[in-house]
Parts: structure tokens; C-alpha cells; sequence
DNA sequence: AATGAATGAGTCTTCATTCAT
DNA sequence: TATGAATGAAGACTCATTCAT
């Protein structure tokens, strides 16, 4: 006699109905996530949108917040992977436009990504335990700068960049995508903010001090 | 003829002793904001941390928030106000070093105000408060943005750099600070974030196709 | 399976436990309301009474004032079945020993029935929702008036009374019962308030100008 | 040196300050409950609305509630003065006329005065100062059934009524007006309650059993 | 005697967590 | 093991009353 799985996960097939619910759960909180705000989610509206009942959360997490954290980290997984496909390849194309698809990419990443991170920086338990999920992903937690790193290594090796650090290069462009993302979310520039994205990639190829 | 006032102004000299409590109200917020996370900040803390009963704060606040906004604001002046002091001049020094300061100014700004930011993203009405508090600041809540043009304005005209747009740098310098700064705060790379400062200062001026 | 019910109603043999504490809270309210009133009445103060604790009755009411006006419209229900038991017929008896009958029963009504409604005139939130409850009740608020009503029809068609609007003595004897009983209340006479309802119900019958 | 007056009543001209502070307090009091609700008024909302201190209530009334009973106590005996104004002489006019005047100056009388004595009812130490209050006045609390019976009396000794007792038929006249009050105030009948009033007075004259 | 800011007990309500079933 | 009602410790806020000035 083979113990009872939750009327929510009964039927999904799977072989593991108990490791079905606490997907169910993670799923669920993932989703809300992406609506609310950390704060604004409480375990039994959790429950409620799962279908299951207020209780079950603590057979699979410790607590709330390792529930919660754990739907951060797959939420990260998943908008990490949007942001890995299809990126431009060394060499094709021109390295000014190929720059400037890593710039969309990197300030998507940052428009839902930053309410993310925003929400685990007051508090420092959940922080820690969202890191340390992160870094047991593959690749860890930078995964896009590698992207972009990788991506100047390939236009080194082509000869079509001059040798030289890439990581001040990668950082300016996550930086100013950031930047970019945050005053935007903060309602405090009008535009798109994706209308600097052609002058940063611009000023990063060439220059400052540039002719023109 | 006066009403008495709190225990904790007595004695304190000011002429207005009702304003000596308030401004007592908003430091010690702004101090416990400092050390705690906003969210884990109650009336009760507050007014305990500030020895005096725990109904004052509707004195002279509309709410809680009020409380909070006016601290956060009152920091973010002194964050700003701190960055403000003896920047470099246009003309004086070189450029390249010049702007190695400004760096240094505005990852320091953004180490201690970004997990202020953060901490009202969650919480959409502080944050809409937070950002109608700044605007009404002199010079309003991008003082470091201008800052920055300003100076490379004046190199512009004294023709230690060339002309050309202003956003695309100051975003690059703004935003290359601020993840440095994010990713400092998160723990997630070990070393001090000023090290990459001068490689992005000299990206910055001489783009990735200079000759190194 | 099910979950645990409270120690409060434990053991109390319901099929329904839930219900049983959603029954014991407005049993609670109702019983704290006959002794104190509607204004000293607190939250903790009925969870305490009833054994249970302080946040079990929003598991059952949207707030506070919804177990308040269940609890009233509970007790109102009551009041009204005890005066609707064992009325006298039509042509039973005499008109005015019948009528002397429905006095008192109208007169009890309204000594524990008033105190209910005026605690609740002073907080038109409240009344409002008493009123809607109460109209939601078989009969609605007037099931007393409506008793009067039929009775003296009933006479009427009998011919033991001559026909006649029957509206102003419905309100005259509803009234008299309820002036006595307010005056009583509110400790303005001495005596037992029934002493004058001979005199009201001869007068009723008879007139001002009858001939004694 | 006198002590000084507050500022609210400095140039009031009259001779006792004190005592035209303490009035004040009455009158603004009284004010303000002719608009809200008992429950809802706060000391320091009667001190706002008169001009002074929060604190000089103490100085004059031993707490909230003595200030409040006295405002009550002011306010009934205004009213009993407005009903007593010109009501109508035995032998003037019909009776029946005059009783109907007589019962549509009882009905505005319970129409203000019933939410005022429902407000105390609830809190019955109020209550009970109110109850004292009133019986220190001239002819004590039921002035206006006084009244009701002077005039029935009068028509008795003019033969226009013929003798009997006059308790019930006050209560009743009273009573009807009454309840027509409360029914009204708690929006229970639609129309005027005054339309009633004609069909009350013709059977308190006629009585039930009379040929139509 | 008047002032009015300070006091702090008390209010309703929320919600993570527990636990009898 | 799932259920979901019960628990009770907070939380923000109000307001009659006090009291130094």
C-alpha cells in the first residue's frame, strides 16, 4: 500500500508522484513570481493557485523561503536559457550588429531579472541561499558574461577584434544594459531603453576618443 | 506653557525641540536602514532604537512609510552629497585618470545606495514615494549623471576629447560601477571591484579596436 | 485526513467540526453580547471566552464586524421564534385579552431587543449590515408587525372587529411596547414597564372618547 | 496677575473665563455630535474644533465621557425647548387636530434625539450620567409627555375629552411617534414616517371598535 | 491655567507554521 | 503522506490621558 499523493499530481504519470508535488509547488511559486512580488506571496496563496493544501510545502522545504528560493533559482535557469539561444557566432555577420543582439539580450536578461534579484537583496538569508543555488547551476551564476566573453574571444582569434582584457569589455556592456533596465523599471526615463543600446556598442568599439 | 518634550531630546539644546525629535525619528531610521533591510523594520524597532514611545512616529509622519521614505531620501542626499565633494575639474590632471575618480566615486555611491534601490523595488508605493522624494531634491535623482557629463563636457570644449554624444559614455561609466557593484554585494566575485575600474576607464576612451 | 480541530470543540461530537467552531464563535458573540456591548467587545475577548485562539475567526468571517452581525442576527432570530410561539387564534378568547397577550410578548421582544439595534445605530457600517442580514431572514424584520397584522384581519373577518385600516394600531401597539421598553431600560421608571399595557390595549380598543 | 485665558476665549467679554472655556468645550461638543456619531468623536477633535489644547478638557470635566454626558445633556434640553415652543392651548382649535400637532413635534423630537439616546445605550455608564443628567433638569426627563398630558387634561376639564386615565394614551402617542423614528432611521420604510401620524391620532380618539 | 507633544496600552488583522486526523 | 483548520506571535496604527513647560 503504497502511500497517497496529493489530488493535484494524481494522474500527471510521472514515476515519483512526491518528487510531481514538490515540482508542482516550485512550478506554481515560479509563476506567481513572475506576477508578485517576493513579499507579496504567501504560502497558502501558493497552495491555493497549486491545488494543494497549506501544509504539504514543509514535507518538501524546510521553509518558505527555501521554497521560494528554489523557484528563483529555476526561474533564473529558465531566462538564462532564453538568453543562451540563438546568440550571434564569431565571425558572422558584422561585430557592431553582433554586439548590439548581446546588448538586447543582456537587457531583457536585466528588465526581468533585476525585480528578481531587487527582491532578495532586503533580505540577506534568501540572498545567500539564491547565490548558492546559483552557483550549483552549470556555469554558475555569470553564464552570460561568459557568453560574451567567449563571443570577443572567437572575433579575437578571427582577427577581427585586437587582442586584449575582454573583461572590462564584458562588463561594460552587462553594466550599461543594467543600468539601463533598473532606471527604466524605476520609472525614471521615459523611452525605451533600448534606444542608447546602438551608442554604448558604438562608444565600446571605438571610443572615446574616437575621430567621430 | 510649552508642552513637555520627549525624554529622549531633552536636554538637547535645540531651539525646536519638536523638530530635534522628528530629525531623531529619521536618523534612527536611516541608521537601522544602514544595518537591517527595510523590510525587517518595525514602528516598534524604531521607536525603541530611538528611546521614545512607540506612538510618536504619527506625530509627524502620515505613516510608517513616510517614516522610511524621508530616511531613505535624507541617505540618499548624504550618499550624493558625499559623492559631489571634490571632483575633478575639467583640464586639470589627465583625463584617463580623472575619470578613473569619477569611477571610484561611483561604485562607492552605488555599494551603499544600491541595496537601498533594491530594497523598495518590492514595494512599488515606497519606491514611487522614494523616487517623487529624490525629484524634488536640487538637481534631482541623476545629480551623479550630470556630474559626469558636466565633466566631459568641459574636456570636450577645452578639446581633451573629441565631440560626440555624452549618453552612451555616461551610461558605460554609470553602469559598469553598478554591476560591479551588484555583483560585490552578492558575493559573487571575491576581490575588491575597483580592480577592473582602470580597464574600463581605458576601454572607455580608447574602444576595443584601439591597437592596445 | 481531515485536519485537527480546535481543543475548544474537540470531542464535541459534530459531524462537522468546523462548523461546530464557526457555531461556537457566534454562540460566543451572542452570549458576551447579552452582557456587554456591542462597542466593548473585542476580538481577543471572544476568542478568549470561546477557548480558542485570537486568529480562528477569520477563518470563518471576513472581519470582525461580520461575526458581530451574525451573532445579532442569530440572537434577533431567536427573539423573534420565542414571540412567534403559541399566539392566540382569531376568535379565541377575547379581542382584548389577545390583545393584552401580543402587548407582552411585544413588550419582551423589545427589552432585549432594543439594546441590539441601539448599539447599532451608532455605527451605520454595522446597522446596515444587521439590516440586510435580518431582511435575509424568513419574513424579515417585521414578522412581529406581520403577526398583529394577521390577527386583527383574522378578527376582522370573524366580526369581532369592524373593518378598518389596521396599519396605525400595528404602530401603536409595536410603539406603546417599545416606549416602555426603552424608558425601562434606561432606568427612567420605577415599576414593572407591563403595569400600563391593560390601559394601552382598552384604549385601543375603545378610544379617547368612549364613554369608560 | 490672573492666570491667563486660553486663546480661544480671550475676548469673550464674559466675566468668568474659566467658565467660557468650559463651555465652550460643551458647546463645540455638542456641535460636533449633532454631525457624528459618539463612537466617533475624539478628544482631540472637539479640541481642534473649539480652538485649544488638547489637555484643558481635563481642567473642566474628570474625563472624555463627562465632557460628552454634559454636551448630551445640553443638546436634549435644546430640544425639549424647541418641542415646547408653541404647541397648541385646550380648547383651540379640534383635538384632533392638535393632537396630530402634538405628534408631529414628538416625531422630529425622536428623530433627533433617538440616535443620541441609541449612542448611550451602548456604553452604559454613559447611560447612567446622561439619565442623571437629565433628571437634574427642570421637569426632569419626560418633559413632553408633561406636556401631552397638560393638554389632555385641559381638554378634559373643558369637557371636550371625556375623564380616564392619560398614561396610556401618552404612551401611545409618544410610542407610535417612536417607532415610526426608528423604523425611518434604520431605513426600513421607504416614505415619510409622518403619513401615519393622521390614521395614529383618529383611532387613539375612536378606538378599534368604533363604526368606521 | 493652558499648551500640545509624548505616552503606551489596546485594536484589528495577517500569515508562517504546526499537527490531529 | 496529504489535509487544512488552529495557532499565536507579530504588525501598523489610534487615542484618552499625562505632564513638563
Amino acid at each position: 500500500m503504497s502511500p497517497r499523493s496529493a489530488r493535484a499530481v494524481r494522474g500527471r504519470g510521472g514515476d515519483d508522484p512526491a518528487a510531481a508535488l514538490r515540482d508542482l509547488l516550485v512550478d506554481t511559486a515560479e509563476r506567481l513570481l513572475a506576477e508578485r512580488q517576493v513579499a507579496a506571496l504567501t504560502t497558502r496563496e501558493i497552495a491555493r493557485a497549486a491545488g494543494v493544501s497549506d501544509g504539504v510545502l514543509y514535507n518538501y522545504f524546510s521553509d518558505k523561503n527555501e521554497l521560494i528560493v528554489t523557484a528563483m533559482v529555476r526561474r533564473y535557469g529558465r531566462m538564462v536559457a532564453r538568453f543562451d539561444a540563438e546568440l550571434p557566432a564569431p565571425g558572422s555577420g558584422t561585430v557592431e550588429d553582433n554586439l548590439l543582439i548581446f546588448e538586447r539580450r543582456v537587457l531583457e536578461l536585466h528588465m526581468t531579472g533585476l525585480p528578481i534579484v531587487a527582491g532578495l537583496l532586503p533580505t540577506p538569508d534568501l540572498l545567500q541561499r539564491f547565490v548558492e543555488g546559483v552557483h550549483s547551476q552549470p556555469e554558475g551564476p555569470q553564464l552570460f558574461a561568459h557568453r560574451i566573453i567567449e563571443y570577443l574571444q572567437g572575433e579575437q582569434e578571427l582577427g577581427r577584434l585586437p587582442a586584449g582584457d575582454l573583461e572590462a569589455p564584458t562588463t561594460m556592456l552587462a553594466g550599461s544594459a543594467m543600468i539601463l533596465a533598473l532606471t527604466s523599471l524605476m520609472g525614471m526615463h521615459p523611452g525605451d531603453p533600448a534606444e542608447q543600446l546602438p551608442g554604448v556598442v558604438r562608444t565600446l568599439l571605438y571610443g572615446l576618443t574616437h575621430q567621430g
